[in-house]
DNA sequence: GACGATCGTGCGACAATGTCGCACGTTGTC
DNA sequence: GACAACGTGCGACATTGTCGCACGATCGTC
């Protein structure tokens, strides 16, 4: 056992222990070590970002540092290590493309991918990073996220990509209102997506799930998402939700 | 700068980048470690939870406790820090004694309390831990917590103390359709209470916002929340909640 | 099924590192 | 306005973390 990093621990523990925010003095009498030893941490832990210090009262909290390593690593995690089954059970049934992301600044990062079956040659997906306002997985991710709009520009990459803010506001509303969302021939022309939110404690989007593929085979003759495609999605993507949300462990 | 949570605090963000569990050699191998030094650094980060070692693959990846910590501990002094200047106004204009409350295992835990206004001698409830099921704080908290029902017993405290599982749970399904809570003289006889939940980012609950007071001045002449006092309740949590999902900093 | 390579783990010695005591300057309080 | 208490910085000491090496297990390959 480290010793400072166990005592590093107890100071982030002490911190979200308390309501308050703390001094130097009440975290070093409260692990019963000396002024400077508990000074010299919390400098530390301040400086890789754990911490923040209120520069007028000079205590100390928990900084947000923290909170993004939290959301971004372990949600981000779980939601690859439970989706890995409904992923390949989705792509079954669908015989599609199925991609899983999460939100990353004003793009996707797809942290999940699982190839169409009965298709050779694909390309290894995981780890790309996709605009979000073109593609179904970065739309519904936008609709549930409270900074969405405030990121960056809309680009057109096809004549189909929505570029009005307005429009892609009205675009998000409507993602909110029936729970999934779509993408046709906005991102690469002669492709379209279909995906749905997926969601941890409490009911917070994490990430999204959903499938990809040629557009005359992911929608109907009037260019509108299959309506078996969009239900396989949405079960799916609750099925997991459930998943995470389930025993707290 | 101490140099071993820096590495710690380096290991946790490596872990929290890649959506895969790492291994011991990938750990040290990019942070140019040794590997005894890595595995030290991992043992003891998983002996404070801040990661958990896959037993089967005996990979890495993030711990529970860096959540629990995320959660209980920045939401928190976010939560209390921001609804100070609310919580004063709530109490203010609706003359009773104001409580924010957060949902700690089976049972409430006071962050903030506001005296009533033009009352002398009240008890100091900040820090007070309050049964969940029996008051309007934790109905509003159980109500959007997906592990509530898992939790403990439904002790009875008074003969109005809904102690039936069923009921119960017809009692937070009527929370969450109608977006805040109440409890009448379940906990206290002759007290009753009126909450709202308090949102974060993405619309996730990190607490509740309520008043607490005398049931005949909480209360209408059957023993019905005040509507008045509902809507200002409901309004100053959506200010609060609004303040949280704000400005990502 | 057996071999080899690779990895996780544990131990010990060294010295680098974190700890502790003390003093300064400042802030908040009576 | 004076005192006390606090946050901060520095330096010496020795405690503590680091590193190299070896063992045992596991996985992949022939």
């Amino acid at each position: 056992m480290i010793q400072s990093i166990e005592r590093s621990s107890a100071v982030l523990r002490l911190l979200a222990a308390g309501p308050d925010r703390l001094r130097v003095k009440e975290v070093a009498d409260a692990l019963g070590l000396p002024k400077s030893t508990a000074h010299g941490i919390l400098r530390t832990l301040e400086q890789v970002g754990f911490v923040e210090q209120d520069p007028r009262t000079a205590r100390y909290r928990l900084g947000r540092g923290l909170l993004d390593l939290a959301n971004v690593g372990l949600d981000v995690n779980e939601l690859r290590s439970r989706a890995l089954d409904w992923a390949d059970a989705l792509a079954g049934r669908t015989v599609e493309a199925v991609r899983i992301g999460v939100l990353q600044g004003a793009s996707v990062r797809v942290v999940h991918h699982v190839f169409r079956p009965d298709d050779t040659t694909q390309a290894m997906d995981t780890g790309l990073v996709v605009p979000a306002h073109a593609t179904s997985l970065g739309k519904v991710l936008l609709a549930y996220d409270v900074t969405a709009l405030a990121r960056g520009g809309l680009d057109p990459y096809t004549r189909k990509t929505v570029t009005a803010p307005r429009e892609f506001a009205r675009a998000l509303a409507e993602v909110r209102a029936q729970g999934w969302g779509s993408a046709v021939e906005e991102w690469e022309p002669g492709r379209a997506g279909i995906a749905a939110p997926v969601r941890t404690y409490g009911g917070l989007v994490v990430g999204a799930i959903g499938i990809y593929g040629p557009v005359e085979r992911i929608c109907d003759g009037r260019l509108r998402p299959r309506t078996a495609l969009v239900e396989q999605v949405c079960a799916t993507a609750h099925a997991i939700s459930r998943d995470l949300a389930g025993p707290r462990r």
